[in-house]
DNA sequence: CCCATGTCAGGGCCACTGACATAG
DNA sequence: CCTATGTCAGTGACCCTGACATGG
């Protein structure tokens, strides 16, 4: 025992740390990741390629250039995302004959019935992310991070893929 | 041009993926990580440094063991960390007389002047990071988060180091 | 005999960089 | 000539797991 003792209060995490706003969404955010990849797996998918799947159903079929513009994924790491959702069959790589230097990527029908599941499966993800908060409180922290991340858009332009 | 076009509206962010909260907090995060390491960079250290600092600052010298538990840093992970401290001169590695498996770590002078620089510093980049938000605002958020966190310590008993 | 401690080796995921061939 | 695109190789930070020797 004595001052270096271990149990009980001495290994408590100091407030200073714990009441960092950039401490607290770390581990917010790790949290939320660990319930999502969780959700997911059980799916046998990756966030990344909910967003994929997401931005070509919204937009529809695009480039792989377009794809790593609208989610935000490097065109470098996207390869291997388009790969994976093609082995399963959600989506298809075209050549474009418009453009010999462009793949054509479009959602297949199994992908839209796969972005049916993942999009049931993460809104209960969400639920449970968010279970201790009421609804107005959700809403209020959603718009908090969406004030941070226009802020930070203007300020920093988002970094851009493989240039 | 045609369907597949990138310029303009056809490479914005889908809304569905935009607002999805737990990807607003990955990217918060993301965010606030981004400038407390740049912060940091500009002191020759790491976050982790200031947690173990802080940690030693609080509640006075410590085993690693110890350390690990207050700063959720991993057993393993912290040796470097320690290497890291005790090699710019701001924390001393002892045996412990008492428990010979142990080092006692203590915080040194220099450190402490450090761990100053390194509260100012941290503090300038919370005020960044929430710039766009009011006073209540913050507050608010880091309630909501807190709240988030404390649900999770609960539902999940964070993982431990090392084990 | 079981547990705690410090250490090392290594895996996996991810953000990010750089380079390169091909094509517009 | 310059830029865009798809691809690959590789780095570094972190989170996390095992294993191991030593000691309580």
């Amino acid at each position: 025992m004595s001052a270096m003792d271990d149990r009980g209060e001495g290994s408590a995490v100091p407030a200073r740390l714990r009441s960092l706003p950039s401490r607290l969404l770390s581990h917010a955010a790790m949290h939320a990741e660990r319930l999502v990849n969780e959700g997911l797996a059980g799916a046998d998918a990756r966030k990344w390629h909910y967003a994929v799947l997401v931005a070509l159903q919204e937009s529809g079929p695009a480039s792989q250039a377009t794809l790593s513009r609208r989610t935000d994924i490097y065109r470098s790491d996207l390869v291997a995302v388009i790969n994976e959702l093609a082995d399963r069959g959600h989506v298809e790589r075209a050549l474009d004959p418009a453009d010999r230097r462009r793949n054509v990527i479009t959602v297949t029908e199994r992908g839209r019935r796969h972005l049916r599941r993942l999009d049931a499966l993460l809104a209960t993800v969400q639920d449970e992310l968010l279970a201790p908060l009421t609804p107005p409180e959700r809403d209020e922290l959603t718009r908090l991070l969406t004030r941070l991340m226009e802020h930070h858009a203007k300020t920093a332009p988002r970094p851009m893929a493989g240039d």
